[in-house]
Parts: C-alpha cells; sequence; structure tokens
DNA sequence: CGACGTGTTGATCTCTCTCAATTAGAGTGG
DNA sequence: CCACTCTAATTGAGAGAGATCAACACGTCG
C-alpha cells in the first residue's frame, strides 16, 4: 500500500547503509517483493519454519529465540531497525529460531533466493551481507560469553550498555533523553539467560544503586561508567592487561 | 615447503566442498599465502588481535574463545577440519575473539582482502561464504539455548552429540569405533559455562549411566537415544509439539 | 468489575560453584 | 630406576548465586 521505495528509505541516512550507488539501491528495489507490518508481539517467523522469506527489518524491534520442548525460551538476539533476518534459516540441519515483534514493526520482504541473485548481480552487496551476518554472530558471541561467565549483576549491565548503544546510533539525538526500550523483564530475562524473579531484583538494586531507570519504554543510563566497570566493557580496545593470576 | 595443492586438498571430498569447479578451486589456490602448522595447546589468533589474515583450518582441533580481564573464559565454538577462521575478526568495534589449537593443527592462510577479491571474482564462492557464516552462527545459537537454559546434563549431552556429529562427519566410517576427542574437561567446562569441577562429576554420572565413553582423546556413544532425550535433541526436524504449558 | 499482563518482594530450595585434597600418568633429570 | 614436577582427572564438603514458590500491587481492557 503505502510503501517507501527503496530510494528513500528512513534507513539510508544512517552510516551502516552510506555509500551505495543507485544502481545498489535499484538491485535491492528490484528484489523486494512487498512490506508487512506487524503489532507487537507476534510471530514473524514460527520456530521450525524452514520456507521462511527474507526479510529486513525497517522499523520496530524483534527478537530471534529458541525454545526447548518443555517451553524454556533463550533469546538469540535482538533486532533493530536495519537488521536482517533469516540468513541463517537456509538448509538448517538444526531446527531453525523463531523471530517475534517486540513493537509494532514493519518489514521488506525478499525472496529467498534474493540471496543468491544479490550475490551474483552485485559483488560489492554480497560482501556486505557476508559482513552483516558475520557481525551479527559476533553479537552473539558476545552474548555467549555474558551467558556462560558473567554473573547476574554483570549481564544486566552488559546488555543495558549494548542495548542503548545500539538504540543509540539509531535516533540522531544518540539518546541523551533515554532511548526507547520495548522489552519486558521477561524479555531480558530470556535473553541473558535468567529467571524472571532474579531479573527483577538485579534489576531493581541496579536502578536503586543510580546506575540506569527504565519507565515508559524508556531507557535512561544514570552512570555509564559503573555499568561499563560492572560489564567489564571498555568502549572500543580492550585495556592492554592480560588475566592477572 | 611441502604445501599441498588445493586441488589435491584432503577436504574436498567431503560433501561441503563438492561441487566445486576448477576455476573456483584456481582461485581459491591463488589467494592462498602459505600454511602454518602449530601444535596443540597454542595460540594461532589472540585476543584483541585486530590485523589477523583469513584461515582455513585444513586438519585438526582448535576452539574460539573470549576471556573477561579477571580470566574467566568462555569457548565460543569449537572449530574442526574444514572450517573458516576470522571472518568475524573484520571492522569489530567489539574486541574480537582468540583461537588455540586442541590439537596439532595445519592452517591454511589467506590475506585479508582475499574474502572480498572472492566476492568480486566469484559469487558463487562469495555465496558459500555467507553461507558458511551463517552456519557457523546457527552453532553458537544451539550454544547459547544450552549455556542459557539447558542444566549441566543436558548441556553435556548436547555437547557431545553435536560434536560426535561433527567428528564423525569427517571419517569416512562415520565413528563406529569412537571419534577423535582432543577436549579437557576444562575445555567442556568453558565451552558450557560450567565450573571444572561440577563438568566432572557431570561427565562421571553420564558415563556411569553408561550413556558415553571417553578414553585416549577419543569418544564413544553408548546410548545415544538417551543422549538424545536428555538434550532434547531430535536428529532433525522438530517433533510437531509446541510449549504444552 | 473481574481478568490479565507486568512488575515487585519475601521465603525457601537446589543446582552449581568454590575450596581442598588425592590419584594417576607423562616427562625430566640425576 | 627413582625422585620430582606438571597436567588432567577425581571426589568430598561447605557455601552461595540464582531458581522456584507464593503473594500482592498496579494499570489496562473488554
Amino acid at each position: 500500500m503505502d510503501e517507501t521505495p527503496c530510494s528513500a528509505c528512513p534507513l539510508r541516512p544512517l552510516p551502516l547503509f552510506q555509500g551505495h550507488t543507485p544502481e545498489e539501491t535499484a538491485l535491492v528495489q528490484s528484489l523486494k517483493r512487498r512490506e508487512v507490518t506487524l503489532p507487537a508481539n507476534e510471530t514473524l517467523i514460527h520456530e521450525g519454519q524452514t520456507d521462511a522469506p527474507l526479510y529486513t527489518l525497517r522499523e520496530g524491534w524483534a527478537f530471534r529465540y529458541k525454545t526447548l520442548s518443555d517451553g524454556r525460551r533463550q533469546i538469540l538476539s535482538f533486532l533493530l531497525a536495519g537488521d536482517f533476518i533469516g540468513v541463517q534459516q537456509k538448509m538448517a540441519d538444526a531446527a531453525a529460531h523463531g523471530v517475534d515483534t517486540l513493537t509494532d514493526a514493519r518489514f521488506c520482504v525478499f525472496q529467498r533466493d534474493s540471496l543468491w541473485e544479490l550475490h551474483r548481480q552485485s559483488p560489492t552487496m554480497g560482501f556486505n551481507i557476508t559482513w552483516l551476518t558475520a557481525h551479527e554472530e559476533s553479537l552473539v558471541d558476545d552474548t555467549l560469553l555474558s551467558v556462560g561467565r558473567r554473573s547476574a549483576e554483570e549481564r544486566i549491565a552488559t546488555l543495558l550498555i549494548l542495548l542503548f548503544k545500539r538504540a543509540a546510533a539509531l535516533q540522531p539525538d544518540a539518546g541523551v533523553g533515554g532511548v526507547p526500550f520495548p522489552l519486558t523483564q521477561q524479555h531480558i530475562a530470556d535473553g541473558l539467560g535468567l529467571s524472571l524473579v532474579h531479573t527483577n531484583k538485579t534489576l531493581r538494586k541496579l536502578e536503586r544503586r543510580g546506575l540506569h531507570h527504565i519507565a515508559d519504554a524508556r531507557l535512561f543510563m544514570r552512570d555509564v561508567r559503573a555499568l561499563a566497570r560492572l560489564a567489564d566493557l571498555w568502549g572500543d580496545g580492550r585495556p592492554p592487561q592480560r588475566p592477572l593470576i
């Protein structure tokens, strides 16, 4: 219906999408099939679904997840505007992951074989895809480090910092007045491998200490330094210290 | 020195590498710089190193990992012959991961920009790279599900099954006499977000129950069904049950 | 108004961690 | 051949972070 052409995509001004030639934009446009909008808390891709098309998240928040047969759920990553969805879906000998929305969301839909067409017709775009895929993986790597080796406090501090960064990068003012934060505590718990109750208690503890504040689906960072210290994160570049012991 | 040409690469007969044309093989050969061999328990890529070249693991086992500044380590994935190393390294705003060998290992070394050359000169190969990268991520996804939501017993069962599958796929007899298993219990612990002691106790419990057996760096599966039940894994395709509650 | 989803808090319970000690093998040097 | 050292595996005991159970508060909505 009221679909935006790729050439006027609101995501184009973002740093990530700089440098696309008009031809490349036209190519993407030609592969795009349609757009879909979904309300919050709906399923875009069902777990185990194998024939899902390729999506791009144009607006809103979503997340990828896997569940065990008894219902335990692990959120694998959160998806923000500009993220790719479904590259991993292809040819899974292991069952794939599901994708649900966190907010009302709008997706661009591409045919499954667009991935190949993109590679074939534009090596540059193809290269970008691998880069994006690799980058996606590095997000999961970070989460795995958290879930595997950080305490609850540290995990939450890490999540807040990383999500804040990503959300702030999407808005011009870089988040001075806070950034959108549509996750419920259940989502945080499922993203960090914690129970809902313990997530709540830890979140409250950090908030009471004045490290952050969450209200009306917005996240405010009150003491990034303290959070970063907790998270054992140093913006860019790790300090030159090696394991001390 | 005694380097094998790509056309005679021992990995070529594997299903993953079928279907490469002679031209594609020649292209890879032209981008290959050299080979390196490393003894067991050595570092191929240091954590935080940003200028690492691209590698292919030709023979042996290795693993990717991240550590916190106090020494806590999380193994992100295990690498077997045929695996790609270093695609994620590029342009990391977060510090990258390290790569260590588990056994004596042999790597093929490619220039950093080979990734781009490959895309430019052969869309097919470029497409394969994204596919491989996406597949790598799905391995990490699986581990994240384990570490986030499975109990110690379940995690170990899952790891044994998945590693057995991968190792068996690399040998003609499909692992009837067991497969190589060069991990120490510390590696298992670091790969599953467990402590060494608890890993040992859980491993022994499963072994005493007759589910598996590890000896002389080899893994024998004694009761795959029981392990799969524990792991909540069903070979291919998830049973049609939805979360029950 | 009752039902529901989300957040909050207190009280147990338990899985897993940490600490400590021992065993077994491989390698080294005398 | 035998101390000596190192690494990996093993086992017991006690401690603790986080899970589970149970209530309750609050806002939204049909």
